[in-house]
DNA sequence: GTCTATAACGTGATAGAC
DNA sequence: GTCTATCACGTTATAGAC
């Protein structure tokens, strides 16, 4: 019984390792189950079709993060840190083997992705989104962050840039995320 | 004759839409066929392996690339004049349906691609920065830029902050775009 | 829950006629 | 240059035994 929900969540593991190393066509069933060392049949008794798979990988990715967002308020960080803690989330990915965010994966796949996906995709971008704007917001009013415009738009430029920067790492080299990072905490501290 | 070229050309054309449409791996050589209205063994027949045509795609990019780069000089167009038109190139890409760029699509691909697409995926993104880092240089030099730190991590920033805006209209909406451009310019002109 | 076996279809690619 | 026909293989997915 915790066998089932044990391999269940081995395959999301691998899936979604997949999904940000390949994309979600560049994956199949076949390769979840080689990497598992189960038979193909048997992946599909957990996930149906790649559908179920895939929305699963998005829904347990939003109780990720929020989890996460909830830890930085239990841990009692600032607006400063919290920021730090957004980058050195994606800076996993990088280190990960140059992986891109899962959301960047899903949004270039959009439009070969079923609609259930694309709508826990938005779910999923729209969270992250909700939550970078209220730590700007709430920093920019402490005067921790100190840029122009509306905190909207900065919360969008830096969700960009941040899903950009790992992405581009992989055409160029690692430390252009560093490099994106710096300047980014540079036009938003002074 | 020309005709052998129009073929050609209308292949890339078709091939460059759906890459930039749904991914390396988001179409296949049957979708070009129907969308042409000839045969699978016909596009074959101008680009032998799917590997072929990616690189030619690269390459035309490459070239249209630095051609457009050349006509803002023959523009006799200013800095502040120049960056508007890397946005509006981009803003054409979400203007039409939505597309993202060829850069951010080959390397979210970037680990299914062969080898020489991959080097080919480089060189694109490379010229693009180096032109924009170029651009950046010379106008902070002039006046017209205002932002601190180095030139290539500011160009780096820009180039993701573009690339990741394409991409997330799709989860988010069309004006989302509009709003990292305005906010992008906000952070390098004051 | 996992297996074997297989269906139904899509893919990149090639041979050879016209 | 384009066609028909076909190959070899990978894909998602299912039926049914263990």
């Amino acid at each position: 019984m915790t066998d089932q929900r044990h391999t269940k969540e081995q395959i999301l593991d691998i899936a979604e390792n997949f999904l940000r190393d390949r994309g979600y066509n560049g994956f199949s069933y076949k390769d979840i189950s080689i990497s598992l060392g189960i038979r193909n049949a048997s992946v599909h008794y957990h996930f149906p079709t790649k559908t179920d798979l895939g929305v699963a990988i998005i829904r347990r990715a939003i109780g990720r993060f929020e989890s996460w967002a909830q830890s930085l308020e239990s841990r009692g960080l600032g607006h400063s840190e919290k920021l730090d803690e957004l980058c050195l989330r994606f800076k996993t990915f990088v280190d990960h083997e140059q992986q891109v965010c899962l959301g960047g994966a899903l949004q270039t796949d959009f439009k070969t992705i079923p609609d259930e996906m694309q709508k826990e995709t938005r779910e999923f971008v729209s969270s992250m989104l909700g939550w970078l704007e209220g730590l700007l917001k709430d920093g920019r009013k402490q005067g921790v962050f100190k840029f122009p415009g509306k905190t909207r738009d900065q919360a969008l430029l830096m969700a960009a840039g941040l899903q950009g920067a790992v992405q581009l790492v992989r055409a160029t080299t690692p430390s252009s995320f560093d490099s994106i990072m710096r300047q980014m905490k540079l036009l938003v501290y002074r």
